[in-house]
DNA sequence: TGTAGTAGATAAATCGTTTTACCGCAACTA
DNA sequence: TAGTTGCGGTAAAACGATTTATCTACTACA
């Protein structure tokens, strides 16, 4: 319900009004936009030009509430609404939701968390015909009541228990793979920046532990970062650094990088869990004067465009941000028409570009000075 | 309609089912709901368990019949969806948008173009109690349809005449102070780089003549561009080339600038009309190895984050987005709530950053060679 | 005891469509 | 001429909630 107050529309033409004024029955309106086969060309003619002249057009609602249907999906972003356009893999996601809602005639509706609210607000008391989930956290009250209204959804990086189809990625061999790399560049010391472990989590320094997450793309690069640790033979706890932001943002990159790198011994790579929180850092560097990758490596996920762009490069991992988007969209899609597809899993790959490098022999990063930039 | 034939669902529980099995009048649930204070609470309680062990859930678009409201405002894209989402300016006023709308607590419904297509199908049969258009071109048929819907409706860079209030920008005196800065520097002659003038226009060189531009906010800046090189005495025709591009993306700034570049006598400046297409000519300038602002001058026009952030970074025209996505929202709201708000102009501002400088003397350029980044 | 007042619950109308039967009628077949 | 089509059109029943007006007990007070 929303809490401004709606002013009563001034009555418009029904159905009811253009049926008198043509002196047929409603039936024969309502034919005459979706069965033209059913009536003369001529009435049929009439009844268009009465329309237009008396400004008549269907009502959406009652005919949503006849049909069963509302042509509508929603995709529920799991922060608040306006944090979704600030990031960048959501903007793809949708991109490729959008091309296959699109094409079969589908509308979006995007609804957003407010977690201080009451949880499920977002999602009830919305016509949509299906729901697309956004990185649910474990245990969404959201699911949950989508489930009891047995509407169709499907579920993007989320876990698996709910009955809905899931779309996922490789996340932790993605994370695996790129830590890998940095170990086997000689790193020992790691800082890590992640977005929040669970809504609400504080901003700050924090355990390192992936168990504690309630976002499955945390707990799997978390877990991804920790298993690459375990292979080389290197203490998670005493390698890894952990530092949360409080939302998927440049400024909060920027912010934790000043943090990690200000402490005592500070790790000789930062390794961020989003792009644009390694664009975050690689701005702090800057400012701290630190060359990357020379003195520090910086590394990122989910290789958004501009991550290719920016100087130096960022070394991160890939995904397929767009083909998710699609793959989603069909899968709730199927599930509208009466198909039950399974779940996808999609491919992840390292990539590595400029910002990464071994590091800087002990004592040598003070006297490299120098900035990156030219 | 969808393309898509939708299953029939299986039959859920309905406030009369929930009704019957508590013994209780329809009315009554429905009290139990929406007005508390109007039964006992013991009975309120047995109700409200009942529907949870029923699964039950009230049904938004019979809900949505009856009041007569959705809680659902529309946003109308001027070009496919799939493309709203790569367009930073779009994703900004999307998320002024979003904060008022989650504040006021209603739901965003997004629809894009398809011109392709029956021109008022994205804004047909869509169940929402208001619109915002985002960039409609003049005369748009969709901003004629929600006029004979009767629906509020605010218009974003859009043309008076419709009746709906409008928020726009300065953007022909943004232009002129972009234009002004590069005459004032010395160049005198200009590739513009624009997105279409008229969906559907073809890609490639086109007269710069503002007039054929049916989008607000190309025909206001060419306008600009135009009337600084009146002012400075130079014929316009013979200053400006102008390349069309058909879409509003980084590739498509790249090929256009190389189209422009390569052609006889180029020009000493690259005036872009958004900041994305100057992205584009800054890497085709890259390719060409060609030294920005030394040997060439590249503009931009909206200011988005990544503007500042890029090497060189781009001199161009701030616009508030964010703002004019609050601005416009709340325009929309106060139409809701029966209060009519006068149309709102926000201001622009030049930013002058490091991708402009004075042209290079007649054939220094060839010998400007090294490229700008390090 | 009679009357007024009140809390709790309900019957029925309503929101604006679409669809399922069914009906009348003209034209065609046998 | 009787029977059969087929066309063009309609009456009435959904779809699933909310609200208005009304009705019934029951309490309180004089």
């Amino acid at each position: 319900m929303a809490a401004v107050s709606v002013k009563p529309r001034k009555p418009r033409a029904r159905l009811k009004d253009l049926a008198r004024l043509v002196s047929v029955s409603p039936a024969t309106i309502s034919n005459a936009y979706h069965h033209p086969e059913r009536l003369s060309a001529t009435l049929r003619a009439k009844i268009l030009e009465h329309a237009d002249r008396l400004g008549y057009h269907p009502d959406p609602t009652a005919r949503g509430l006849r049909m069963q249907t509302t042509g509508t999906l929603g995709v529920v972003y799991a922060d608040a609404l306006s944090w979704a356009f600030i990031d960048p893999p959501f903007s793809m996601f949708l991109q490729g939701v959008a091309e296959v809602t699109q094409d079969a005639r589908f509308r979006l509706l995007l609804a957003g968390a407010t977690y201080t609210d009451h949880e499920v607000e977002p999602v009830r008391n919305v016509a949509v015909d299906g729901f697309v989930f956004y990185a649910p956290m474990m245990h969404d009250p959201r699911v949950a009541y989508v489930g009891q209204r047995e509407l169709p959804a499907v579920l993007v990086d989320g876990e698996p228990g709910s009955g809905f189809p899931l779309v996922g990625i490789e996340d932790e061999s993605g994370a695996f793979a790129l830590a890998e790399h940095l170990f086997r560049l000689g790193h020992k010391k790691l800082g890590i920046i992640s977005m929040p472990l669970r809504p609400g989590y504080p901003i700050g320094f924090a355990e390192p532990d992936d168990a504690a997450a309630a976002f499955l793309a945390v707990r799997d690069r978390l877990a991804g970062y920790a298993a690459a640790a375990r292979k080389h033979g290197l203490p998670w706890p005493e390698v890894a650094t952990l530092y949360v932001t409080s939302v998927n943002s440049i400024e909060q990159g920027r912010q934790a990088a000043h943090a990690i790198l200000s402490g005592p011994n500070p790790p000789t790579a930062l390794v961020c869990l989003s792009d644009q929180l390694a664009l975050g850092a690689l701005a702090a560097a800057r400012e701290l004067r630190i060359a990357v990758p020379h003195a520090l490596s910086i590394v990122g996920y989910d290789d958004i465009p501009e991550a290719a762009r920016t100087t130096p490069s960022l070394t991160t991992v890939h995904q397929p941000h767009v083909e998710k988007g699609r793959v989603a969209a069909h899968l709730l899609l199927d599930q509208l028409a009466g198909r039950k597809s399974p779940s996808r899993l999609l491919p992840t790959r390292l990539v590595v570009r400029d910002s990464s490098a071994a590091p800087a022999r002990a004592g040598r990063r003070a006297a490299a000075g120098r900035v990156t930039r030219g």
